[in-house]
DNA sequence: CTTGGATATGAACGATTGTTCAGTTACCAA
DNA sequence: TTGGTAACTGAACAATCGTTCATATCCAAG
């Protein structure tokens, strides 16, 4: 027994990835076996190996690709005109991405000390960027005279930890929805920097 | 060969302990074995079976034990007269308790999916416990009209992201000290609450 | 000096781990 | 219709896992 019908590799590569993805942000990534992820997908453990190099590289490739396409989906985003503007932006577009993959987001905040040093460095670059886009903001809007900031390091790590913890407590079909949501987070983020 | 000479029941206790949460919080839980935490104290792995009933329930009294510790020196902290005065102190409480305790802090965070579903209600039952602190605060203030808050549930949760978020970039000997840290964040806070 | 309980060892248990690989099957191009 | 190759199985590997237990040693009390 082999190979079963309609079985392709353009579809058990993805669903490889999509089951790693879940069952990593439940348990945590030392926790689940390729077994457990084979089961997932319907195949023998050996299988996996067809669609990544080891364990490590499936956890790499899952945090590489989330930050990926946060960066990309940021860079094509509107920022409006001003600094506020763009502040606002970003608050919303952080809440807005985080909560539609949960469990990528979950993955990358969590799993950072199962990386290799290296595969780490990578990801903390990735990581590192993406803050700089935030200072970068909050430095326009100090020079432009929009904020009032003691510490553009400290503001843009506490607002993005403000925002970030939205995943942790929010849940589809509660008494907010993500716009409502959002429309309070901006309010609070708004009167952090001084605006 | 057996009981090395001088070993006492009251010392090993503790050890195990403390090479659990310092083990725990690099690696993670299900990354750490018995084995490891034996060796980090100097002893077989099946000693540690007398001062723990298992693994899970290290991990257990870990969290619990740091969940006390947090909710009984909130309860001795001096809060102030005014809402505003508690907000203060709470803020600045929040981040100094934790940045005293990095490593239990990243346990208590962490490891939440590691637990048993009996031992997750009971911690998050304290959790629960220590934001409701934080909610009686900011819902004292918006009766008092010391504060403008849309939401105090989603304020709350706001507030305690921030402020836990210190502990993920501080370092010790950086650029800023604890209470520069502090006093920054508290001015956020204060303005996040429209204060 | 004897004894008993506390403290620890070290070997062993079955289960599970990540990974490899020879063999088997299903599909597609010729 | 045939052959080649991509996709997958199933067994096997050594290593490690949490946990138990018979055994050994140490220390304090009688």
């Amino acid at each position: 027994m082999a190979r079963k019908t309609g079985s392709h590799s353009e579809i058990t590569g993805p669903r490889v990835r999509e089951a790693a993805l879940t069952l990593f942000a439940r348990h945590g990534f030392a926790a689940v076996s390729m077994r457990q992820i084979a089961r997932e997908v319907g195949v023998q453990a050996g299988a996996l190996y067809l669609y990544t190099k080891d364990k490590q590289s499936l956890l790499f490739d899952l945090m590489r690709t989330h930050m990926d396409e946060l960066l990309a989906a940021w860079a094509i985003e509107p920022k409006g005109d001003t600094a506020l503007d763009a502040l606002e932006a970003f608050s919303r577009f952080h809440i807005r991405f985080h909560l539609e993959r949960p469990d990528a987001v979950f993955i990358a905040y969590m799993e950072l000390r199962n990386l290799t040093d290296e595969n780490f460095a990578a990801i903390e670059a990735l990581r590192r960027q993406y803050e700089g886009e935030l200072e970068a903001i909050l430095r326009a809007g100090q020079e432009a005279g929009e904020l009032d900031l003691s510490d553009i390091r400290l503001s843009s790590m506490a607002i993005i930890a403000m925002l970030t913890g939205v995943n942790t407590w929010y849940r589809e079909g509660g008494r907010l929805s993500r716009e409502a949501v959002a429309d309070r987070y901006w309010d609070m983020v708004k009167g952090a920097v001084g605006a």
